[in-house]
Parts: C-alpha cells; structure tokens; sequence
DNA sequence: CCTTAATCGGATAATTTATATCCGGATAAA
DNA sequence: TTTATCCGGATATAAATTATCCGATTAAGG
C-alpha cells in the first residue's frame, strides 16, 4: 500500500507556493527545478491538483500556478485525494457472497464487520490529515528551519517571478 | 493506495478459521472454494500470514492451515502488516535535499514536518486496526448474522476436516 | 513400500498501475 | 509575431500486483 510520488511532491510544492506573491505564479519547470523532479510528470500532478481546486493556473508567457485559496484552507487530505483519488485502501469485494456458504445479495444490504473495521481506520486517517492544514506544517517548518534557509527560498522565488 | 486482495481474502479466511476443530485445519484448496478466489495465489498469501506466525499450517495428507494464536490475540493490523510488509503509505524521499534551495544532509537528522504529519496519520490508523480483533469482528458478525448461514457455515468446515 | 494429499519455495508469466515523455493546440505577454 | 506557458491526449516504460506452474518435501494410509 503505496502513496504515488506525486503526493510528497505537490505537499511540498502547496507549501512553497504559500511563499509566492499574490498575483504571482511559479511554472511548472520552475517547481520541477526546485525539487529536482520529472517536469513533465509533475506537470501532470499540477493538473490534478488544479481540477481539484486546491491551485490555480495562468496560461501564456509569464503564467504558472499559484494556491487557489489560504493556506489555512488547503488540508493534506485535499492534496491526497486530489493526487490519489476518492476511493479507499480497502477493496470489498464481497467475497462473503461466494462459493458454497455465500449470502444472497438481498441479505448484503449492509456493508459486513470487516469492511467497516477497514472503513473506520480510514476514517480516522483521513481526519488526521484533514485537521493538519499547510498553515500548521509552515509553521512548524519556519519554527525548525533556520532563517537563512528561509532567504534562500524567498530570494530564489523574486528571482523567478521577476 | 490500494490493499492488495489477500488483505480481504485472509481476514475473512482467518475469521473462518476460528471455527475449525482443535487440532485440524482446512487446506488451500477448500478455502479457495469456500471464497471462489484462485487457489494458487491464496496459497502465496496463506505462507505470509504463516511466515507472520498468524496462522500454522501442517503439511502432507490431511494437513491444512489453523490458526496459530487466539482470535483475541490476532488483530486486523497484524494480517495488513503480515500480507502488506511493514513499510509505510507515504514515501519521504527528503526532496528538501534537492535543487538549489536544498538542505545539506546534517541540516536533515530529524524527518520532515510533510514526514511528520503522514506518520501521524498512519499510526492512528494502524492503531484503529490494532485495536480490532478477529475476537470482535467474529461477535459483530454473530450479532448481525442469521443462525441459518452459522449452521451451513459448521457443517461446510465439518464435512472438510471429517 | 507405494500412493495420495498436502504445504513449501522458487521460477515465471500475465495483468494492472505508476511513472514518465512527447506533441499539437490554446492562450497571453512582450 | 515570437515566446513562454498551460491543456489534453497519446504513448511508452517501469514497477507492482495478480496468477500459474513445477519440483521438493512431508505425512497419512493401504
């Protein structure tokens, strides 16, 4: 059970992009550059990321992508199910209607104890990151990282957006 | 992120197996009939769940798998973990190092606040699996289930292991 | 001792998903 | 008009998942 690439790569870039003026936007060979990651891939990822709302993009010379809306507002759960999709871990296939003690469908109205033993952990995992917004994690980097660290990004981004 | 099929497939096999006799077991074959999955492949799941010491299997005629510990001692974390390997959901490939804003190494000796945050939700889901024993799941099931389907149930794992 | 039924482990193949690239079209700034 | 950028689709490659098969081993039973 594996998160795609794309999930670190764009929780990081929500979080940088948080650092870009208003108006402002970074492109996609921009980011890639940063990070050191595929462009065309990751330009890939944008789009998602995009059509799920959570950035918004500028098209024609000088466009790219900034956040479509605060950083108070964009959840690490947003930035999953936009990467990986709605649908959960766990795949019920109802196997408890197979083979020669199988339920009629008609007696599987509810999901059965297992399915909804996986439904609840997940449940709780999602909420986990949902109640952890890119506000609190650049909070907590700006508290843990050094200021020097933070003029290096600061100056890189006016150099790109110039 | 998807569960492979034999997080479903075992945990309902392993709840089966809670009611089979004292001293027996049911071999791959009658298991992979009872759920209608392949036999072949259930038979390389089964040797996970084996090598995690969940259940234990006994070879030659009239062997098969039992489980190996109590239902309250086997938990739905242990099965995920057993079919899954332990690695997490969430790769850190501490692209914080990259590009021309990247950290040096020695500035990277504690994980990532992104890292942080993913951990955190992973450990309490995996604590929610934790918590939930094949013990409950069984009741649960008791409860919600038709005496008729227990019965057929029985008499099916009766008629294997006679 | 031989046959049968079963797991074990390894090799391999097929299928699906994740990762990655490319290109033609649209858009906007200079 | 040129240039830089996103957009969408098509396609290619790599990796993981799913699935099958086979020879070896083990044990029961005639």
């Amino acid at each position: 059970m594996q998160l795609g690439k794309g999930v670190e790569w764009c929780t990081h870039i929500c979080g940088m992009l948080a650092v870009v003026p208003d108006g402002k936007g970074l492109s996609v060979d921009a980011l890639a550059e940063f990070f050191e990651v595929p462009s065309a891939y990751l330009a890939k990822q944008m789009q998602l990321l995009r059509r799920a709302g959570i950035v918004e993009s500028v098209r024609g010379k000088g466009g790219g992508y900034r956040l479509a809306r605060g950083v108070d507002a964009i959840s690490l759960l947003d930035i999953v199910q936009a990467i990986e999709g709605p649908s959960p871990a766990f795949r019920c296939t109802e196997i408890r209607q197979n083979g020669p003690c199988g339920l009629k469908r008609k007696d599987c109205k509810t999901p059965c104890e297992i399915a909804t033993a996986f439904a609840d952990a997940e449940r709780v995992y999602r909420e986990a990151l949902r109640e952890k917004t890119l506000a609190a994690i650049n909070l907590e980097a700006a508290a843990n990282g050094s200021p020097e660290h933070f003029l290096d990004i600061a100056q890189w981004v006016q150099k790109q957006v110039a």
